[in-house]
DNA sequence: GATGAATGAGCCTTCATTCAT
DNA sequence: GATGAATGAAGGCTCATTCAT
């Protein structure tokens, strides 16, 4: 699984040594700055970080929003190779569980995450939407293994298994801090993943909807 | 329900009635701009859609930063008002889903109740926590209500019944224009706050921890 | 010797007790304010240590700046008077220093008395170069006597007698907190203002120039 | 006479050309704009002066604090620097009040000189105190020798005589357009400060405290 | 006549982006 | 290809002054 951050454009010439060195200094350190200081962060200090004059940053990212949507399909990325890769390496019993746990453990991206599959969604580049249809197929293999394996509920969807991953990240980052809540709240969302049937039927919310 | 915009400070000289009507609109116009173009909106922007000079609205908050919080607060007291008023018009069994109902579909406020809670964790000040304070209270006792009916499972608190319902709206937001998925990724959210013992145990995600 | 502040314009209408007690006040409140915070001290802080409406003040100078000169010529007529009165308590040969230690040692108005004066240097309005022309007089009068009796030289005139009024003010602001070194200062000003002829000739400053 | 901009802090690169270009005439106009206008003078109006942008004003000066200190820097050295060469150049007889003259006819400092010392007086930065500490090195070794020469009253200290030069320079402003006065003004000064004894006893101004 | 809310021009400062070296 | 100086459009905030109560 290559790392390589070159864009697949054809026609691209391949960039200096130095060039393409730069290149993944300034990903890697924007994760970072953006991920400690928030979106809001200034390309300068970015630049600084990277050891990098500022007119480098501009000529690989011809915009702070190419910046940020870089960081984010890196992210996205990454999130699918690890998927990946735990599909490979665990059951389907556990690899969904496992890549819920390993997203919402990452504390320094948690909020990062969240932050940037919201930026994605209201900016919804073309690059963007591709490393999150990579991250899409990824999903869908885990989730219907679990599916397959009956320890989730038949009724879910990818759409609505992201939605709650980002939703269980704002929900952990409010709890920083306070790990018995944590643990508590992500029980919550674990045992409403399981598998049950439908209760989607009406707000009636008398009586368990798992039989 | 009181639309009383006078702060309750004792000794706060009553506004003049111009003043006062300032300053509702204010608070509303902001509530919707903020809600819109997200914290980042500029109070001239504010301003100008209150059909008010900028320096109204300094005089009014004296820091954008207070505006914000007074615009928090007022969420806050709303929300705690109406969880109050379902507390006493619905039966225990169902007053704290129709509280997390009525909380996920204010459709417009969505974002910014979980943006609001957020940065009021960050930035408590004496006014918020206050007002935080009184949610709490409605929570705890919409909480215990549901939990003495048997239809919250009993290890829940109120920490994390806030960030449940923040990351939830999160969720929700993130499904917006997806009704079908919204519905189900609720049901998940729903299923895993009833009532069953535990879980808490261990990553095991083997077999339904719900008895 | 009256203290009345009222605008000795022909047909200017009497103003309304409060009135005065309120323009009398002001004039008070800003000459503090002023003198501690210098001349950049906002409007509103005066109205609010006169416990009166920024309107208010207004009302009686129709602009700050207005209000600087009143405060200036209050301060010209108010040193007019005590050098009226050192001239005829005190003999010629002690009133014009008197008046110099007079003025010196108000250790609140030195700064302002200086910056006063520069600023009505500036502005030269009708109304300060009255209270000028007062003081002026005075001046004429206690150089005089103190020339006539022998202890001052000869060849100075009022004009330089203010300026270094002035200029001797700044100094011993310089050395507020140094009381050795302002007591040595005060000494170099008054010898050279003793009884000596010329030296005025070139720049030659060998010699002493007092035979 | 070194016109030399570069800051000498160690471990400072040098500026590129045109940026030491643009700083140096940023502190030219500076100097000017202050010295005509006063400190209130807008950092945009020294912008437009210099013929930059704004924004390379703050690149220069993080702050309009620090453009001011700048100033009031090089105006120190300066002086500390031609006290130097007329201590070298010129004898112990003559030095010090060459060096008076010197100050009080750069007509456009005048003023600014007054209000630079005093501002350092408030403001004690480090730099500043450096250039300031240089500077009374200076008068230091000029006092020194006059008063070995037997030209000037050995009573004096340094710290009064910068106030009495500052006090001078206020004084001779006041005088702007009065040169017959500004003559004699000077000369009450010079007078003041050659070789007596004392005086500085008691408040008793009768007789001629120079022997 | 007093009050204080409203106003808009202006100030200092930041930041994404462009240009000369 | 890298660098860092220059740029100007905002943004938050203050203040003298005007207007409605």
């Amino acid at each position: 699984m290559t790392t390589d951050q070159t864009p697949p454009v054809a026609g691209a010439k391949p960039l200096r040594a130095d060039a393409r060195r730069n290149r993944a200094r300034l990903l890697e350190v924007a994760e970072a700055v953006f991920t400690a200081r928030g979106t809001g962060a200034s390309t300068e200090e970015i630049a600084r970080h990277a050891n990098v004059g500022i007119a480098t940053v501009f000529r690989h990212f011809p915009t702070k929003e190419a910046l940020l949507e870089a960081v984010l399909v890196r992210r996205l990325e990454r999130l699918a190779e690890e998927g990946r890769r735990l599909a490979a390496e665990t059951g389907p019993t556990d690899a969904l569980f496992a890549f819920f746990d390993l997203v919402l453990d990452q504390s320094p991206v948690k909020n990062a995450f969240a932050a940037a599959l919201a930026d994605a969604g209201v900016d919804v580049r073309a690059a963007t939407s591709e490393a999150g249809r990579a991250l899409g197929q990824v999903l869908t293999a885990l989730l219907d293994g679990a599916q397959r394996a009956g320890v989730v509920r038949r009724d879910l969807e990818v759409p609505e298994l992201t939605a709650i991953l980002v939703g269980t990240c704002r929900m952990l980052e409010h709890l920083d801090g306070h790990p018995e809540s944590a643990k508590r709240a992500r029980a919550v969302v674990r045992d409403g993943l399981r598998a049950c049937t439908g209760s989607v039927e009406g707000p009636s919310p008398h009586g368990h909807s798992c039989p």
